[in-house]
DNA sequence: TAGATTGTTAATCGATTAACAATC
DNA sequence: TAGATTGTTAATCGATTAACAATC
């Protein structure tokens, strides 16, 4: 199995991954394949299938150690470092992912917060300060940073991406509603609650 | 084609809906299969099958008028009407969800913001007042209101869900790390940037 | 032992893709 | 006409599911 997953297979892993990690903060030791169905919607055969490419890691009639699953599920996804991530935008939204527990517990560090607004720069988020977009070149380079998250209003957006993409980020989260124009090797993943809403609205109408 | 969508489709059509949206905004009267495929990363083959599916919407040689296009898809999602959603959280994060203009032009509206802080209870967010959680019941019922957005920290996400779940939700929209968990009949989606970049770091990295 | 849950088989269905004729 | 792009075919591959023996 150290051929790379499919594209279905590694987001259902990243599921898995997430239940996990909840539930070991929880405090369960155990789980099984039937509560992991139900907090990802994904099929419990489903689940163990994927599970048992990569191994045994069960045990019958009980379920799967959740600490163990966690740490084999980490090893296949290839994500047990720390990564640097930089940030577009220290405004309402930048702030609240700044400011979110939700990076931490995965290994996700945001280590750098960039703006263009004056009056931003040089103030200070939880650790970090703010910096001038126009540094991201050189702050992207000296702290290792190939992930940037946009949370910049849809009219700067293209100007934030444009500099992400000039201080080597190869994969871009967009929070912004604007369509991104990059460079072939970079990867966009645009997020539109919106849209998310009126698919599951339909699926309920329905 | 009057049966129900698959979960696949109708998520793809979801997508199509979005880069169309932003599109026509953009001043764009027509647009190609292979245009939506650059900004959707699905493969343009499958857009015109999924398209054609449904009619022909197309002009060989020419591509989709986006207007046109953008009218059958709605059509198809049956989008149409205006949707009212309620928030739960009233902190940077509601307020970057409450302020954003990314529902606006989905005919989705934040119709209620509820949260649990005496302090927060009674401000306004724009053009809402922000109402006691323990009126959810009350208020989700007058506004017809069957979608939630969790934006609260994980420790009170359960309280949240509970309450809403109590006041007739049957959708929810989870941007807390918790799991939550709800009666069969409501259908949770939780968000979690931190595992997504795990995912797409997976990729980048194989 | 009895109950529970995994690991696996087998069968079906939908997604994906390349290729290309049709036609604007 | 020439170039571009749709609509559709055909072939392959992965996802999904039910069912159940294995076994804890």
């Amino acid at each position: 199995m150290a051929e790379r997953l499919t594209v279905g297979v590694a987001a259902r892993l990243s599921r898995y991954l997430q239940v996990l990690t909840q539930a070991r903060k929880m405090g369960k030791d155990r789980i099984s394949s039937q509560e992991i169905a139900e907090y990802t919607n994904i099929n419990a055969t489903q689940i163990r299938r994927d599970l048992s490419n990569f191994g045994k890691f069960g045990k019958r009639g009980v379920g799967y150690r959740t600490d163990a699953l966690l740490e084999e599920i980490r090893q296949i996804l290839r994500t047990q470092g720390q990564h640097n991530v930089a940030l577009a935008g220290a405004g309402r939204l930048g702030g609240a992912i700044a400011g979110s527990p939700i990076f931490d517990e995965h290994g996700i560090t945001i280590a750098a917060i960039f703006d263009n607004d004056p009056d931003k720069i040089g103030t200070r988020i939880g650790d970090l300060t703010v910096d001038a977009i126009d540094r991201a070149t050189e702050i992207c380079r000296d702290r290792n940073i190939i992930v940037g998250v946009i949370a910049v209003p849809a009219e700067t957006a293209q100007d934030a991406a444009d500099a992400l993409v000039a201080a080597g980020v190869k994969i871009i989260f967009n929070y912004s509603e604007a369509l991104l124009d990059v460079p072939a090797d970079v990867n966009v993943h645009t997020s539109n609650p919106a849209v998310d809403v009126l698919y599951a609205l339909y699926f309920h109408l329905t």
